[in-house]
DNA sequence: TGTGTTTCTGGACAGTCGTCAAGAGTTTCT
DNA sequence: AGAAACTCTTGACGACTGTCCAGAAACACA
């Protein structure tokens, strides 16, 4: 029997690359349903078309599993809002969508980013996850990041705050926001936008 | 045998009571060790000086233990603050001692709060934790108000925030240099002073 | 002192977990 | 066609989980 790393190395892009991809996509499912201490191997499996033992044919552990999901996710979830960086003209309109933005992301990916505050805060307590939480949370701040220079330059005003702090701040009231509308809040989601618009034009010098 | 219930309700303080709340110590030590996803009832025992056993005596399941835990935790978390409101004579050194109790509490106290959003995120996925973490979040974000409204009489200036936006946005700085001091930042503790004393100001009318 | 009551122990229970491996099924290549 | 490699299923394993319970130990009260 060959090694999991083995196959891996093999080839770049064949079959063995999708199927991992494929069984990662519904491990993810699973996971936002269920969270990380609720998400059994068996879980993930009966979710997917496969029985549990392909699991360990594909990956090392589940480890090695969870954190694949997780630099999936990390992909698809910075890609939205550099398409508004893109697409702005005006500080003012940049403010708005952005806080659009961010409510509709809080609404439509719910699940998803209430995992990812799962596993960032499972990094906490098991080594082997901080890495890459640390990688996927420095990618949101340098996304946070584009979004602030880009608001600064069409406002042709100077930026006040670090990258960090802005994506501190606007990190808490995006989660609070999620709490809330998980919670069953109908008003977290207006919140969010007013408090986004509120908060942008603070970070830059008067 | 009695219900658990009949036992609690027998007298209001007694013994009984007494070795709950010795229990639920030991317990939120090996919590916020652990996690919540790698705590059990066993490992609770074993760092007490009781056997696994005796927890379902005092508790009716888990789930109220942990309950019992959060609770008996919230109690202590908010007391530190209101002192500083007390003690505060101008803005300015209001500002500073709350940034650096910030900064002493993320640094004491990292373990429990590493736990506290461990389970307000459990919050999310386990409806019988809800309540709780959102009353004790409650509790957190009228602590941060009479904070920002001391501030706000001290300076002789309105508030530009809600209670809501002001605690989100702090609570989002400090998770974030939680996670950077545990991770090994040495410079976290500071960055949370300092962001602290830029973001307190912008709270107010100019 | 003896008799209930309360407190605590340690083992048993049924269930779940991650992991593994033997072998069946499938595909690929010669 | 057969052989070899790859893919997947199934069942087993030891370890661990929350929960429960019979009975020992400690205590209170007569």
């Amino acid at each position: 029997m060959t090694e999991v790393s083995d196959r891996i190395s093999r080839r770049q892009v064949d079959k063995f690359a999708e199927r991992r991809s494929q069984l990662a996509t519904s491990a993810l499912q699973t996971l936002s349903q269920l969270g990380y201490a609720r998400t059994s191997l068996r879980e993930i499996a009966q979710n997917s078309e496969f029985s549990h033992g392909v699991l360990h044919y594909y990956f090392r552990d589940k480890v090695e599993l969870i954190m694949y999901c997780v630099k999936q996710y990390k992909a698809e979830c910075v890609k939205r809002y550099d398409q508004i960086v893109a697409t702005a003209e005006e500080a003012d309109q940049l403010k708005v969508d952005f806080g659009a933005a961010l409510a509709v992301t809080c609404e439509e990916d719910a699940t998803m980013h209430r995992l990812w505050y799962d596993l960032r805060n499972q990094s906490l307590f098991e080594e082997s996850f901080r890495e890459d939480a640390l990688e996927i949370d420095k990618s949101l701040e340098q996304m946070i990041w584009r979004i602030v220079s880009t608001y600064a330059d069409l406002a042709g005003r100077e930026i006040a705050v670090t990258p960090a702090t802005a994506y501190g701040l606007l990190d808490g009231l995006f989660q609070q926001a999620l709490f809330r509308h998980l919670a069953g809040d109908a008003t977290a989601l207006a919140t969010l936008r007013t408090a986004t618009e509120q908060t942008l034009p603070k970070f830059l010098l008067t």
